[in-house]
DNA sequence: AGACTATCTGAATGAGCGTTCAGTCCGAGC
DNA sequence: GCTCGGACTGAACGCTCATTCAGATAGTCT
C-alpha cells in the first residue's frame, strides 16, 4: 500500500472531518436551493448531507452560520468561475457574447438564478447578505464595463460610457432573469440570451 | 342625529367589522415591506393593525390567509393605479415617460419594490403567490406594450416588434428596481428614471 | 326583556425547531 | 496499554409562534 497519507490506517482521520464539512456545505446549497434561505432548517441540511443535525452546529456555530459559509462559498466560486471563464475567450464582443450565455445559464458559472433572488431577499433584512450580494453585483458589473470600454477602446462598440451601458445591460439581464427562476411561460435560456444580446447590440451600436 | 348609516345607535355595528378587516389587511401588508413574508408574524399584524391576535385568525383563518389576502389587495390596487393613470397621459411618448416615473416610484402607484421582491421569492415556492406575479406581469408588460405598438402605429417609435421590446423593457425596469430595492449605493429613483427612459429612447428608436 | 349571533379578546395549547449536552468512537502520542 | 482530544451522535431542553378555545360584549330580532 501506498503511505501517500499522512496518517497510518487511512485517510479517514485527516481528511474525513474536512470532507465532511464541504459536504454539509454542499448540502446547505443545495436546501436554500429548494427550499429557500426561509424554508432551509438544520434537520433539511444534516439528512441532505448524510449526518446528524449536531455535526452541522459542530462545524458552524448555528444555522445562520452555516448558511452564512454557504453563501461565501457561493461568491467565492462565483467570482473564480467568472474570470476564468471570461479569459478564454478573446476580444470584446466574444466575451460579451460570452456574459450573455453565462448569464442565460448554458455556461457553468453564475449558478442557479433561483439563488440569486433568495439572496437579494435575505439582503433587504440581512446586513452580511446585502454586503455579499453588493460585492457579487459590484464585480460583475465591472467585469462588463470592462469589456464595454475594451470594445469601445478597439472601436468595436460606438463610443459611449462604459459605465452607463453596464449598469443598464447588468439590471437588464437581472430582470430577464428573474422571469427565468420564476419559470415565467414567456422566458427560456435561449430567449434570455438572445434578448440580451441584441439589447447590446443596440445598445453598444454594434456592427453585423 | 343624521340617521345616514343603517344602524341607530351609530355607524360601529355595521361598518366597524369591515373597517377593522381593512385594518388588518393595511398593517399586513406593511408588516411584510418592513418584516418580510418570511418574517411577518401574527403579534407583529396585530401588534400593528391594533387589534388582538385572534381577531386577526378570526377574519382570515390563518397567517397564510392573511398573507394571501394582503397580495390579492395589492393586486387588485396596483391595476387600478396604473390604469387610471395611464389614462390621464395623452399620446405614447407622454405615456411611457409616465411608466419610468412610476416604476421608478416617484409617481403614487407600483407601490413599493421591496414588495415585488418579497412576491418573486414567495412565488418560488408558493403556487398561489406565483399566480398573482404573474398576473401583473402580464398587466404590466401588456400596458407597455400597448404604449409601444401605439408608437409604432402613430410613427413616434421605430417600427420594432412591440412585444420583444415590451418585454425587454419590463424586465429592464425589474433589474433596475432591484438595485433600488436593496438600496444599492448606484442607484437613486431618479438615475433608474432617467436609465430606463434613456433604454426606451435607444429601443425605439425615438426622434428628440 | 330575553335569546341569538357576530365580533372580539387573552390565555392556553401544542407543534416545530434551534441549540445544548452527555456521552460514544477512534486515532495519536506517550 | 493508556490517556487525551477531536469528531460525531441522538436525545432532551426550551423557546417561539400559529392556532384553538372559553368566554365577554354588544347589536338585533321577537
Amino acid at each position: 500500500m501506498a503511505k501517500g497519507t499522512l496518517s497510518s490506517s487511512g485517510s479517514l482521520s485527516a481528511k474525513a472531518p474536512e470532507e465532511r464539512r464541504e459536504r454539509i456545505l454542499r448540502a446547505t446549497v443545495d436546501v436554500v436551493r429548494t427550499r429557500g434561505f426561509a424554508g432551509a432548517r438544520v434537520s433539511d441540511i444534516a439528512e441532505a448531507a448524510g449526518t446528524s443535525q449536531g455535526l452541522v452546529l459542530y462545524h458552524f456555530r448555528s444555522l445562520a452560520g452555516a448558511l452564512d459559509a454557504a453563501l461565501t462559498l457561493l461568491e467565492d466560486e462565483f467570482y473564480e468561475d467568472l474570470a476564468r471563464d471570461l479569459q478564454e475567450q478573446v476580444g470584446p464582443v466574444e466575451r460579451l457574447r460570452h456574459m450573455a450565455d453565462l448569464g442565460a445559464g448554458l455556461g457553468p458559472a453564475v449558478g442557479d438564478w433561483r439563488l440569486w433572488l433568495e439572496l437579494w431577499v435575505r439582503a433587504l433584512h440581512d446586513p452580511d447578505a446585502r454586503e455579499t450580494r453588493e460585492s457579487l453585483d459590484r464585480r460583475w458589473r465591472a467585469a462588463l464595463r470592462d469589456v464595454i470600454a475594451e470594445g469601445v477602446a478597439s472601436g468595436e462598440f460606438a463610443p459611449i460610457d462604459a459605465d452607463s451601458s453596464a449598469i443598464r445591460l447588468a439590471c437588464l439581464m437581472d430582470g430577464l432573469a428573474i422571469q427565468l427562476a420564476l419559470e415565467d411561460p414567456d422566458m427560456t435560456t435561449q430567449r434570455l440570451a438572445d434578448l440580451w444580446w441584441e439589447s447590446a447590440v443596440i445598445e453598444l451600436r454594434m456592427q453585423p
